[in-house]
DNA sequence: TCCTTAGATTGACATTGGTCGATGCAATGA
DNA sequence: TCATTGCATCGACCAATGTCAATCTAAGGA
């Protein structure tokens, strides 16, 4: 055995690379990471999250919304779909109304994963 | 004084509507936020992001992130330029090459302020 | 000085996304 | 049964966005 040592490792880093502390996040990953904020990435929809929020009970029929947010109803009945089908909220219909809470722990979720990223 | 005392308050609230335990967010600051969001919300940012903060030195040049992100060098370019326009990285030229680095808190803020909401 | 390389910028294109008016549908009330 | 009300869905429109090929600029090296 007399071949000569050769520096073979780290033969796909560029020269201009440093070190890695740790794996970055895998491409599936960003994609599901990615979908659910753009779900969040919108003002209007903010607000609905924060206005359901605000009540005590977590829960808003959608006349609270067209009262507060200057769109119209079905643009609101839009995003309202977003966030449902996004799972950041869910629907109760209640007679005439259509109740949205908020899912327990679901904004807290994207929020701690994206502080990890 | 003979007046008959009148329901008066809670008029601008709709008969299906709850009791409010606080504030909504504010419309500015909704705008804020998406606007953060925005930026992050997209698979090829989320994981240069990512690849810059696993670096040791929480750093990256672009040629670490061409290597791993089946992406054109222009579009790669066009995204780190929205994260610094966003204020999650900054740019540092040495010689020809260009290093990117995380704005230290800038990621765990605005999941602090999503989780608020 | 000229060539090469790293990366930013430009321009064009296709796709996505937010918005609204019109309409549909189910539940309540007369 | 019919009219009304609350909300979802549809269709269309325009703006914003992600992508790439082509080009430009600046820094080294021969």
């Amino acid at each position: 055995m007399t071949f000569t040592q050769l520096p073979l490792t780290d033969i796909t880093a560029d020269a201009c690379s440093s070190p890695l502390a740790r794996a970055a996040i895998a491409p599936e990953s960003a994609d599901t990471l990615a979908r659910s904020l753009k779900a969040l990435a919108d003002p209007a929809r903010l607000r609905i999250i924060s206005i359901v929020s605000a009540h005590a009970d977590q829960e808003a029929c959608v006349c609270d919304l067209t009262d507060q947010l200057t769109l119209s109803q079905p643009t609101i009945s839009h995003h309202l779909k977003v966030l449902v089908d996004s799972g950041f909220l869910t629907r109760a219909k209640r007679g005439t109304w259509s109740y949205y809470s908020l899912v327990p722990g679901s904004l807290s979720s994207v929020a701690g994963v994206l502080a990890g990223v």
